[in-house]
Order: C-alpha cells, then sequence, then structure tokens
DNA sequence: GATGAATGAGCATTCATTCAT
DNA sequence: AATGAATGAATGCTCATTCAT
C-alpha cells in the first residue's frame, strides 16, 4: 500500500474488517486505531490492548505487525507528516492571489494541528524522553526541510532557512495555543491572532 | 517557606539532608528531585519511589507531602513558572541599552529552555491529556499575562496582546527547537536564529 | 456455566489446569481459591495476588476476571448463597418423617456454617463497611425471603415473616457459635444444643 | 482509673485535653477514639495514625500507650463487655414488673448492638481471623457465663445453660439485623420482631 | 493470519511502627 | 510524656508482551 492510502486512512473509514484479510490492511487499521488512541489518550494513556480491540482485532495481532508499542507510534508519526504536506501542498497548489494562499495554508495547519493536538503533545514528549524517537523525528525534520527548500526555490524566493523556520515555528506554536485553548486562557482574539499569522505568511509567500 | 526560597531550591544545592529535618525542606528536596527526574524521564518515564529515593528519602515520605504524582508535578510547575518569571524579571531590571536588555532576555529564555527541556514536554503532554493538569496550566498562563501586561504598562507602550503573545510563542518554540536539536536537525544556524529573536524581542521592547 | 455448576465447584475439586483454558474455568478456580483464602484468613488478611497463585495463575489473571478484589468477594458470596439454598431445598425434598427432616436441615446448616465460618465473618465485617457489599448482601437476602415465602406456602402453613426470621436468625447464630468455639467457651453441650435447634425447626416445619 | 470510670468514657465527652497528662487519661482518649473509629470505619478500614490523631495525640503517643494496634482493640473490646453488662445489669436492678423488666432488658440490648454495630461486626471478623484476639474474645465470653450464672440463681430460676444461651444469641443476632438494615431487607415489622424478643426474655425471666 | 488466555515485572499508594528530639 | 518525621514492607492493580492453538 502506498503512503498516500494509507495517509488516506487516517481520514477515511475503512472498509469492514473481512475476519483474515492481507496483512497491508490489517497494519492500517492498527495504524488507524492507534493514531485516534494517541491522539485522544496520549501515548502512555493508551494500552496496545486497546489499541488492537479498536482496530477489530485481538492483542496478539497487534504484535504480528509492530516489535513494540513504540513501533505503531512511529508508524503513526511517519503517515502523520505525509499526510501534512500532501494538505499543505495541495493548497499551495490550488489557484489564488497571494492573500487566498497564505490564508488557506495558515487554515490547513491550524486545522490539522486541532485535529491531532494530543497526538502532536505525545510526541514531543516521547522526542524529549526517548533516543529511538528522538532519531527518527529528526530524520522526518530533515524531509520537511528538503521539501520546504524545494517549494521556496518554486516560487523563486531567496530562502532564508532560519527565518522560514521561525515562520513555521510560529505557526506551528500558534497552532498549538488556538487547539488546546490556550489561546482562551490569555483572552486572545482568535480572529486577530489568525490575521497575524496570515500576514506573516503572505510575506513570506 | 516562600515561593522565592523554594524556586532558590531548583537552583542550588541544599544543605546535606539530616536524618530527620523540618517538613518545608524535606518537601523542597522532593520538588527538586522530581523535577530532575520528570526532566530527564518524564513524567511517565519516572515513579514516585524513584522521586523519593533520589531525594534521599524512603516511598512513604513521598506521599506524606503529596496527595499523588500528579501533585508533585503541579508543584514543580509551580516553581517552575515563578522562576522563568523571576529570571526574566530580574534581567529586564538590570541596567543597559535595549540592545543589551533583548539580548539578555533572549538568553535567558533560552537557557532556561534548554535546561527544562524534558519537563516542558511532560507538561505539554500532561496539559492535552490531564483535566487537572490542564486548568493548573491555563491558571499559571493567566498569571503571565496579567504580569505581562503590568511590564508593558510600565514601559509606556501599547499592548497589543495578540501580538505579544505571538512574540512568546516564536520565542518559547524556538528556544525548545535550540534546546533539543530540533535546530540541528533542521542545518539552522543557532546564531543566526538567536539574532533573528533579539531583533523580535527589541521591536517590541 | 451456570450456577449450579459453578457452586458445585465450591464443594469439587476442579480438573487439574490446563496451561490454557476456557475462562469460565479459570474464573471458577479463582472463585474457588478466593473462597478458601477468605475463609482461612479473612477478606483483608489475604490479597488478590496470593488468590490468583493459589488458583495456579499470575496475578494479571485475576483482573482478566474481576475488577477488582471486592469483585472476587461478591461472586463467593453469590455462590454460596446458591449452595446453602441448593443445600437445604435438597434436604427438604428428601423423604422421611418430619423429625428426620428438622434434624437434617439442621445438620446442613450447622455443616455449612462450620465449613464457612471465617468467610461469613468477613462477610458481616464488609456488610458493616462497605456500602457496595452491603446493597449487595441485601439483595441476597431479599432473594432468600422470597424462597423461604414459597416453601412456607408450599407446606401449608401461615408464613409469620417475623418469627421464622427469628428462627433463621437464631439458626444461624447458634451455627456460628458451635463453628467458631464459641460453644465450648461457654462450656455448652453441643448435642442438647443441636437438640434445641431441632425442636425449634420442627415446630415450624 | 477504674473500669467503670473508662466505660464511662465509652459514653462521654472527656475533659479537653492538656498538653502533658496523666497516662490513664490518655490512654482512655485513645481506646474512646479508638472504640468510635473502629465502629465507623472496621479495624481494617482505620490506622494507628488517625486514631492517635483524632485522639488529640501525635502517631508516636499511639505507641507509648499500645504494644500494637491488636491492643487497642482488645482494650476497647474489655470496655465495650463491661459497660453492655452494666447497662443491663441497671436495667434488671430497677423496679417495674416482669413485664417492664423485659421489655427494658431487649431495649437496652437493641440499643447497645444499634450502637456499635461496626464495632462487632469487626470483632466477629477477628475473632474467625486472629488466633490471639479469639483467645480474649472466649475469656470474656466466659466471664459474661459467670455473670449469668449468678443472676439465674440469684432470681431462683433453673439455669438451663444451653437454653439461656440460645436466647442470648436470638437476641443478639436479632439485635443486629434490627441495627444493620437487615430486618428491613427482609421487611420484617420492626414493632413485631422487638414484641416476639420480649416475649421469649420475658419466658426466661 | 489471527486469536486471546496467560504472564509477571512494575508502579502508585498505604499504614503499622520506630526513634531522635 | 509527647512529638511527628521517617520508614519500608506490603498490596492492589496495570499493561506490554508471549505463545499455544
Amino acid at each position: 500500500m502506498g503512503r498516500a492510502r494509507l495517509a488516506l486512512a487516517l481520514a477515511r473509514k475503512l472498509p469492514p474488517r473481512p475476519r483474515r484479510g492481507p496483512p497491508e490492511e490489517t497494519r492500517e487499521r492498527l495504524v488507524v486505531a492507534a493514531a485516534e488512541a494517541f491522539n485522544r489518550d496520549g501515548y502512555d494513556g493508551t494500552d496496545s490492548n486497546r489499541i488492537a480491540r479498536e482496530a477489530g482485532y485481538a492483542p496478539g495481532t497487534f504484535y504480528k505487525h509492530f516489535v513494540d508499542k513504540r513501533a505503531v507510534f512511529l508508524a503513526v508519526y511517519e503517515e502523520w507528516v505525509a499526510r501534512e504536506f500532501r494538505d499543505v501542498g495541495a493548497t499551495l497548489a490550488e489557484p489564488g492571489t497571494v492573500d487566498d494562499r497564505a490564508e488557506r495554508v495558515v487554515g490547513v495547519f491550524l486545522a490539522h494541528h486541532q485535529r491531532w493536538r494530543g497526538f502532536r503533545a505525545s510526541l514531543r514528549a516521547l522526542v524529549a524522553s526517548d533516543r529511538e524517537i528522538r532519531d527518527f523525528y529528526r530524520v522526518q525534520r530533515r524531509k520537511q526541510l528538503v521539501i520546504l527548500a524545494e517549494m521556496q526555490t518554486a516560487r523563486k524566493k531567496k530562502a532564508i532557512r532560519e527565518r522560514d523556520a521561525l515562520l513555521l515555528f510560529t505557526i506551528e506554536r500558534a497552532a498549538d495555543a488556538l487547539a488546546d485553548g490556550e489561546a482562551e486562557a490569555l483572552e486572545l482574539n482568535h480572529v486577530s491572532l489568525r490575521a497575524l499569522l496570515v500576514a506573516l505568511v503572505r510575506e513570506r509567500l
């Protein structure tokens, strides 16, 4: 199964599970269930038996497809990154004025973070405490960098790496704040905050 | 014991533990040990027995001072916030040109995040999954907002809440990135990134 | 598995445990081991790990079958009640003179209480201190009441509820006294005491 | 301090505690607090620290007066027995018709059991599981027997030990049933049940 | 490929008891 | 006589993982 299909699976319902199916479909279902569970309850708040059960399988099946719990997390993360880039890429590819596109890119980011804020929080915690996940995380980030650079070249703007990275960080952090209620706790106006983000993006597009 | 003294404890070595000391000192030692353990191994990567042992006590002592594991985490967080504000406040109070002060404030932020990156990662994960910790977190954030607003008034600058919050987010996120090696993974130049942050702060000071 | 079969299990030896058996048999073994342990050491004198071990399982297995320690106690109690009624019912169903039957019913009661006196003591303590167990206990008692009334109707005697209840109480208490050595401490003659009980039962049969 | 004074203490408030007082008063306060705690929460539901605290002392003080937790229980039990006999004796000593006296004795029993039903439940559980407490219990029972025999001789009735013991058992058990709600669960009429008990007592007086 | 019963190390928490002050 | 901080073995319960079917 290609990456695209799996990424798709994160969003859509899979066909009803047959008693015995092709390995990729089983794995797919497990990844989808795990993504949901991690996002909902956090990495340490879920257990592998439950993930298996929610995917429609018995505990043992889980370990036929992943060496351990960490492994599903890694798989979920991989899909998650792929999906984000697909969405951002698709948005940038659509026609429209620069204003329109900036607006849309911010929208995609915010939506993605809102949807996966629980997962992202676990990700950051694991990156900090787990060597293997940290390494994996950095590989993903490097991939993002490559794609980012390509996009910059495409739009014929001189890429100032640090400046662009900072923009990414700002959007990402603000997206988290909007997603997890922090913005409200700080009594920030959602519309204004969003407008500021759009302006920042626009400036670099 | 006042907050200041406890916050201090997070930074300095406590006197060697007597066989039996005043409760506040015991609590202090436990908070210090817990901060270290959470930062090193993450919230779910440590256990209360180990925290007690590392503070030089038996398991039961821990529960004389905290109702549960969550409670130490909250205590650590409270001190952590207090300390950050103390450090930033102290830095702003020192004399110097606007450039100097911007430079120093960024320095304090980066150092603080570098020192506590593991703890912060756990914090974000718990804020996402634990209702009680989330509530507590928001209370802290609200406090920060008040202090921030006071600082803005003091320097006779019109506080644009959303803009300032965004600045905080940017610094925080960039500080985390520099702290946990993400900046390196993205092949960002530390000096340039830092200079960008200083410029952003300067602009709003 | 039906109630009867489980109740049976309290009396008979189960087949030697296979490495992996049907859940009901595992549960059955755990209930049997728990009944024995509660009877021998009291509710607070045993622990779930020991019950599991004595049933031939690891600690975790216990919690696959019962949400907590209280739950096995309730299961044991349920079986205990069922078994007592089965035995009394069987005795009353057997042919014989009224004298014979009174004699046998008292015999069954005494044997049952002798066998389970430790369990019964724990039961009374828990009924006094634990809300949930108290509720459960009362449900059982109500069931007993219904069966009692039916028996009374069957033998065409006017049931005087309070008088019959008092008879039950007397037998129960005397049975406990005979079982736990209290009768001996009071230097009571077992034969005489038993004869008095038989006479009381006979009178109401 | 005499037994009477201690028994009194189970019913009345003690004078406000001085910082340091005579050992017997401290012991007395601890016994009173323990009686209350055992009755309320059961033997295993209370802890020695709490008993000490509720008596107005620190944990260590408890162990200056009792070798262990079991020892307070024994002390409480001793007082409890003494008190019951005092109350029953006082009632029988009062003038009145035989009917009046039977009525009053039953009243005293019921009240005493109602008041201490939790404690009694723990007592029964410990008697079943704890060797030392069982021995102690039997000694108390033997004492009761002696006093009972004396009372019987005094009223010039031939004491039929087994019959009298059975009466005691019946009253005790019925008193418990009325006290802990079992009578209600069985939908028994309190007034009728009580009348039956009075009649039984009257017959033997 | 899938099952699910079983495992057992591990962790949060309690509480009877001690002892230096 | 009283204190109360400290202890640490014990206990209830969890969950990642295995393996025989």
